[in-house]
DNA sequence: CGCATACATCACCATCCTTGATGAAAACCA
DNA sequence: TGGTTTTCATCAAGGATGGTGATGTATGCG
């Protein structure tokens, strides 16, 4: 005695139906005939043996039983949909390399684990470089792709996220009013924060001394959380040691910065366009204007 | 392009596969041919494009990927299979009578409303009475189930649970070393409760006093509560106003009790067949020795 | 070196599913 | 009201598919 299956191939002509509202709308959009999906149907209540639609009219509707199962094919196919794209996903194999600034290097672990266990047959190696650097390596193909701020020096991109800049100090720090005022800046140079927090402060017509500089926001903390500087930092940034500043700190609004996703020149590779889409997924939502 | 959908037929023998650890085992499992589970294997690799087992010598290894699809096919053949049963669950109509003694009418009411939701197109009916006279409408068939207490007026049935039976006082009371001791009782005469109780109190020399009779716990509560008289219930029947006594009190160990079903002699509609299912189901976890 | 076991492969056949055509019922419109 | 359109069920037919039994092959065991 075999015990019953449902054919799940019924099940999302099912679904197609109860979607669209009626048998040929649900044909054209599976690529049936009207009367495959006719009969599909009929075959499915002869299988259950029981009635699982009626018409008043030309109205279609389902009985209590055919709702039911429509709840258990919705399920169903949701676990069948699921159950082949990570089977599928198993099979990307290849080698990925992803440029980001140091900056992001605290932001983007979970989504790299998780794109881990989606591709683990995928060798992802990820590289630290300024914005303007990396871009740079994504045009002569030494790198696939790279997530870096948008900036002068490195224009173009898809937008992935857009994100506001604030001004931050040690949680216990009172906000620092003195003049010039004392900042704390990452890399040197090419920083994009640091171009966006002088022309801001120049618009406003303060003055500023670039109090400490390091290359990395580790390197930064014990001085900001220590109330001796102001660091430049995302919203997404903050820590619970640092405390952002408002409007009442008499420090100017800071504009929102743009990150963006640059793609190798060539046609990218299986492993590349996954991994961008998860990046596009999981840090999409953040964008409040 | 039409989305790609499992054959769930396929998953069955995969897992029949890992189960049996065998190509023919799994075949004679199925009721297929040797050569069918061997095409089906085939099938499933040829579907998704990959292999999925291997063999080193005569024994049948999963690769990774047939691991990981088994555990698919698990999670996908049971959600198949309980929606399927649910849907045949529904199917079943008709109507039911089932007789338990008062003291049960606290224990079932989960039951009964699990009962509704798998088979809500059977009509339930419930009747109390004491158990010798419910196991007799049982025999006359005006009952199709009854579960209740085995005793002496009431042999036979299907031991459903066996439980053990406590002296109870209320909550805040001490326990009570008068001589006699005061006994509350439900339903006078046929109760094996009763029985259980004076039997064990002879045995142990001591006397006692039917101090209060009632039809219900409820009745019994207050008189218990106050502390004027011991009242002997399951341990499943306690509630929070009650503290049971254990040896120290100087009241003699009761035995177990046995809850029976009994069935209509005729043979049983499938509405009653179900119900006989659940209630074992639901009931039969304590059993402790 | 045979024998037994377990599996893959093949050709054949029955079954089932899709299809296009046809008919019926209902809604729309004049 | 009557003609037209839309939507669906039904039918016969063709074709794809999946199960079967037989055969071939490799492995393990005596």
């Amino acid at each position: 005695m075999r015990a019953p299956t449902f054919d799940l191939t019924l099940l999302r002509t099912l679904v197609a139906i109860a979607d669209t509202g009626s048998v040929t709308a649900a044909a054209t959009r599976l690529a049936y005939t009207q009367s495959t999906v006719s009969m599909q149907l009929q075959r499915l209540e002869a299988q259950l043996e029981m009635r699982l639609h009626e018409r008043d009219g030309r109205r279609l509707r389902f009985t209590a039983e055919g709702e039911r199962l429509l709840a258990h094919a919705r399920h169903l196919l949701a676990l069948n949909d699921e159950a082949w794209s990570d089977m599928q996903a198993r099979q990307v194999t290849g080698d990925l390399t992803l440029g980001i600034p140091e900056d992001y290097a605290s932001l983007l672990p979970s989504v790299f684990a998780y794109f881990h266990q989606l591709y683990p047959a995928v060798g992802l190696t990820v590289q630290c470089g300024t914005s303007a650097h990396l871009v740079e390596q994504v045009k002569t193909a030494e790198l696939d792709l790279a997530l870096v701020t948008r900036q002068r020096h490195s224009p173009g991109g898809e937008v992935i996220r857009r994100e506001p800049l604030v001004w931050a100090v040690g949680v216990n720090q009172q906000p620092l009013l003195s003049d010039p005022v004392p900042l704390a800046l990452y890399t040197p140079g090419a920083d994009v924060f640091r171009e966006v927090a002088e022309q801001a402060l120049q618009a406003a017509g303060r003055h500023w001394r670039v109090a400490y500089t390091s290359q990395s926001m580790a390197g930064l903390a014990p001085i900001v959380t220590a109330g001796l500087a102001v660091v430049v930092v995302t919203r997404s940034m903050l820590t619970p040691s640092l405390r952002p500043l408002d409007e009442s700190s008499g420090l100017p609004a800071l504009p929102m910065i743009e990150l963006a996703l640059h793609r190798a020149p060539h046609r990218p590779t299986e492993p590349a366009r996954r991994l961008a889409e998860l990046i596009r997924e999981q840090l999409a939502v953040p964008s409040e204007g």
